[in-house]
DNA sequence: TAGATTGTTAATCGATTAACAATC
DNA sequence: TAGATTGTTAATCGATTAACAATC
């Protein structure tokens, strides 16, 4: 929209970016031009350049791109830096093992608290910290200030939470819900994780493919 | 493209409007305009009228969609009463966890084998399935011929997976690993679910909201 | 029939690609 | 310097929105 404004197709692809320049910084290469980046990746070096180009410029003529560089202003437009406090909304299965098996810290957010409506779950430790019941949810918030709520529960469960934490200060969501916090919250950032809504596009790929 | 092609931009809407119907439907609607679902889900009339018409005249002017009615064509669309054989490489804690947690029928498939390198895993049950060793991957496909692999194993494993998988007649990837398989394999179809790229937007997001 | 709402064409907007002058 | 490659403007392509005739 306005000038400065980042198209939502660029941040989509920054990760993606980001993730081939690790591999290429961690194989020990020093620079790389739009074209080879481009042909690595399977998009045009114009697309590379512009993207790219939306932040600052990077690049050296004749040279082409420090990979190094690059790799850490990426991470810095992506907020890797920063320290973004996070809540935990539900601890079933799904909860532990994303709560468990991510190092939040490498994108931007520290878990402060983690919370279930479960007795049998609620007292118990996940990744370090101990379960709250969610009727303690605004008390913890006033205190800790969290940002971001990973929401690991049911989509019956996940509308109320909603109403309750975006008074409480929750600027952005990461939904595994199958609740549609935009259309109800359009003032939240919100990035969802629908496995079924993949699987589903998968399904429809396969059936549709050669034609 | 030609014409009968359907732009992924489409195709990423419809399970969208597949659950929004879905709600819709138990909640007893019977009928719904363009305008109304619009307002709904924060889309323009005009663009839901676009994206159905692909696919066919579902509506009747001066009526509306009829839901039941339009829910089961998207159902049709989305393969979601296919059975597109399926096999899950890597059964750690995500692997276990989108097993025995998916109702994978829903979506069209039907989990048919389950793999992992591990000796302390291969023989174990989960989600109905004796965990073979990766080694008899080949036998396995040659027999059953699955078309569908989910990949929950780390990335340096999913490399040389593809490798093999593709050869044996896999057409479709639900990748959870951070192996990018569209670069090395541009024909097989792939859904990525990249956990820690949805928190890297979510991030930038947070960090750039108001601006 | 009159009113409502679709299907569809045309207009606009935005994203991608191409081209090339600037410059390392 | 000459060659390479960027940054950036212009051209193209595709997706979204608007408009309206068709029709239930």
């Amino acid at each position: 929209m306005k000038n400065g404004h980042i198209s939502s197709s660029v941040i989509k692809r920054l990760p993606r970016y980001y993730r081939f320049l690790g591999h290429l910084k961690k194989q020990g290469v020093l620079r790389i031009s739009s074209s080879e980046l481009a042909e690595k990746m399977r998009l045009t070096a114009s697309q590379i350049r512009q993207d790219l180009n939306r932040f600052g410029g990077f690049g050296q003529q004749g040279y082409g791109y420090n990979i190094e560089l690059l790799y850490e202003q990426i991470g810095e437009i992506l907020g890797i830096n920063s320290d973004v406090k996070a809540i935990m909304l539900g601890v079933g299965k799904l909860g532990v093992v994303v709560a468990e098996n991510m190092d939040f810290k490498k994108q931007g957010f520290t878990l402060v608290g983690a919370f279930d409506i479960d007795q049998n779950v609620v007292g118990k430790t996940v990744a370090g910290l101990k379960v709250n019941h969610t009727d303690c949810l605004e008390e913890f918030c006033k205190e800790h200030k969290p940002k971001a709520a990973f929401l690991c529960v049911p989509s019956s469960a996940a509308e109320e939470l909603c109403e309750r934490l975006v008074p409480l200060g929750i600027k952005g969501f990461w939904n595994f819900s199958h609740y549609d916090i935009k259309s109800e919250h359009p003032n939240a950032e919100v990035e969802n994780v629908h496995f079924s809504d993949a699987l589903m596009r998968l399904s429809y790929k396969i059936k549709n493919t050669d034609k």
